[in-house]
DNA sequence: GCTGCTAATGATACATTGTATCACTTCGGC
DNA sequence: GCCGAAGTGATACAATGTATCATTAGCAGC
């Protein structure tokens, strides 16, 4: 346990860390499963981690086109569904973008709360959303997936931009 | 409200009765509010009301093409803008498909659960699940969309099928 | 260090999904 | 009938995602 902890830790402060550290202790993990950390995978994490929120594939190809390398569409999906595979990268539908995820641990009950306006994603994990949608599930006769729900709205900086008539200004 | 309540009504049991004694309703509500109901929109709901569930663009491009139509790409998404504006159709973003509403009234909150196998649609108005959705939305400062959640998993038709140990086994 | 197996890559082409543009037509009000 | 706005048709294109297949890289066993 103590070891996703870590990781989760430090995505969460990737900002301020040292990006490589945490590649590396990434890395190691994933070996330890049995997968493999390529350059291309290296490369698409560490495009996400350096923009800290939601990419779509083809921003995240340029920013890696950008940055030297040759990828190609096709890299760069592979990369992505390595990691969504992982539990490491969620797709966003309602963007049809690319996010971290906090939890590394694979597949969880949570909620994506997407801004409408400035992109931001900030993710959840309210109980009593993911046990209403089981209860609704379970009165439908509906098996529903574990997974993220996604939630669109505005969040409160972009609100508060928008919001020509002063609250307190 | 009585208007809205047969429409509804008539949505529902739309493969039962008289098709076009639907889309005549529909159209003269759509005229009181000013709208149009010209060929092409027509055309298009009627391919879905047919249907009866979720079809993406080009698939019900092709239906329409079968039926001898000329329509093109535009032509659909065109169509389908102006239902979904009025409320008669919603738009899938994990399937990327289009399925009838049953509340033509216009934005609503409710819940989309979807079948990953079949791609049945059943559409719901679940308080608990909205509500735990808005208190979410509160606590973080996200003023979220009032809107459809989408809930993917199975069917009970598909989960039952897909059983290949019996339940009580 | 070799050999051979498997996973991953690179490159290309293609498939799918969605939009922009603009000349033309149709509809409803006068 | 005429006008203006809304809608259409046609074309081209933009954006997003996949299939294929020859080549390369990484690892296991010798």
């Amino acid at each position: 346990m103590s070891a996703k902890h870590t990781i989760r830790r430090e995505l969460k402060h990737a900002a301020a860390d040292d990006t490589q550290r945490v590649l590396e202790r990434l890395e190691r993990t994933c070996r330890v499963r049995g997968q493999r950390v390529t350059r291309q995978r290296r490369a698409v994490l560490q495009v996400l981690l350096a923009e800290g929120g939601a990419l779509t594939a083809y921003e995240l190809l340029d920013r890696l086109r950008r940055s030297g390398g040759r990828s190609t569409p096709a890299a760069v999906y592979r990369a992505l569904e390595f990691w969504m595979d992982s539990g490491l990268v969620h797709r966003m539908d309602s963007t049809r973008s690319f996010v971290l995820c906090e939890h590394p641990e694979g597949p969880h009950p949570g909620q994506l709360l997407i801004c409408r306006q400035c992109g931001t994603v900030i993710e959840a994990e309210d109980k009593a959303v993911s046990e209403a949608a089981s209860r609704l599930g379970s009165r439908l006769n509906f098996t529903l997936d574990v997974g993220l729900l996604e939630l669109t709205g505005v969040c409160a900086l972009c609100c508060a931009r928008g919001r020509r008539t002063q609250p307190a200004s």
